[in-house]
DNA sequence: CGTATGACTTTTA
DNA sequence: GTAAAAGCCATAC
């Protein structure tokens, strides 16, 4: 079972990090925090690193896959969540789920090694 | 140390 | 537009 603590292994915090810049009414993509961490090939892990830490204070809800839609399967109650928390900071999806305007509101993060 | 899993992405059809 | 397969890497056992 996975231990508690927020500051865990590295990856961990690296993600709590890029997940915790982005601002109010943006949102991100696994590949695109993955990216800024290094490799776009850990996206998986990205998605991993949020599903181990639960953190509330992660704002979570805002990082989506590619598609712009939410990974989870429509009748999870974290997908119910995440579109209820997307919903109220003015966000808006469509009938397939998918987040209307979401390559506009993809945060861009910088150049930073 | 090897095997299994996963909140993904990209390419090809 | 969707569907299927391959790739890649961290964590768990």
């Amino acid at each position: 079972m996975p231990q508690d603590r927020v500051i865990g292994p590295g990856f961990h915090q690296r993600v709590h990090a890029v997940v915790a810049t982005v601002p109010y009414g943006a949102v991100t993509t696994y590949g695109d925090v993955a990216g800024y961490l290094g490799s776009r090939t850990v996206a998986r892990q990205v998605g991993w690193a949020l599903a181990a830490l639960q953190d509330p204070e992660i704002p979570w809800h805002r990082v989506i896959n590619a598609s712009g839609r939410v990974s989870f399967r429509s009748d999870t109650p974290r997908a119910s969540l995440q579109l209820e928390r997307l919903t109220g900071e003015g966000h808006s999806f469509g009938p397939d789920g998918r987040l209307h305007g979401f390559a506009a509101l993809r945060h861009a993060y910088s150049e930073q090694p």
